[in-house]
DNA sequence: CTTTCGATGATCT
DNA sequence: GATCATCGAAAGG
């Protein structure tokens, strides 16, 4: 899918899943203060700040209570270049948004979106137009439930926050 | 190309 | 007090 807030974002190249049964998950040790918005409905944006300074951003899935997300962790830019440009003082276009930290900077993204759902502005999703080529990996920088193939990215794209192992 | 390490702060134990 | 869903610079090959 397409995501832009406020105008800006892009292709949506690259993702995580998260379950509270699974001990990676922040839902994983119940329901806290920081996580609730994990716990509401779907359709709505959890935010964290990631090692004190990095701000992340996920789409809740499933029902209200469960505590799944998924992580946005990549997008091929293609709206509002300038301003992603200006926002990470960094020209490359690679790397503007390839990783979580990356794109929530670019993005522009603080704790004030989290809980808001993402289908009414500042958000603005588009599904794509034609199936993509998906595939699967090992989650990135966590230390539990390692195994778990819940990494997906589109195939051959560039903007990757890493390529996939063979 | 690879690995290492500091920054930085909320959260939970 | 430890851990952490990260990034970028620096150092080494």
């Amino acid at each position: 899918m397409t995501l832009l807030i406020d105008g800006v974002g892009g292709v949506i190249v690259e993702t995580e899943a998260y379950d509270s049964e699974e001990p990676a998950s922040h839902s994983y040790r119940g329901q806290t203060l920081h996580n609730a918005a994990l716990f509401g409905p779907p359709g709505h944006a959890y935010v964290y700040l990631s090692y004190g300074l990095h701000w992340c951003l996920n789409f809740v899935c499933r029902e209200a209570g469960h505590g799944a997300g998924v992580l946005i962790r990549a997008l091929e830019p293609t709206a509002g270049i300038a301003q992603m440009i200006d926002r990470r003082g960094q020209r490359e276009p690679r790397l503007l948004c390839s990783g979580p930290g990356r794109l929530g900077q670019a993005l522009a993204v603080t704790r004030d979106l989290n809980g808001r759902r993402i289908d009414v502005p500042p958000f603005k999703m588009a599904a794509a137009t034609a199936a993509p080529d998906i595939v699967c990996g090992p989650r990135i920088g966590i230390s539990k439930a390692v195994d778990h193939p819940w990494r997906f990215g589109l195939a051959g794209s560039r903007f990757l926050s890493r390529p996939f192992p063979k």
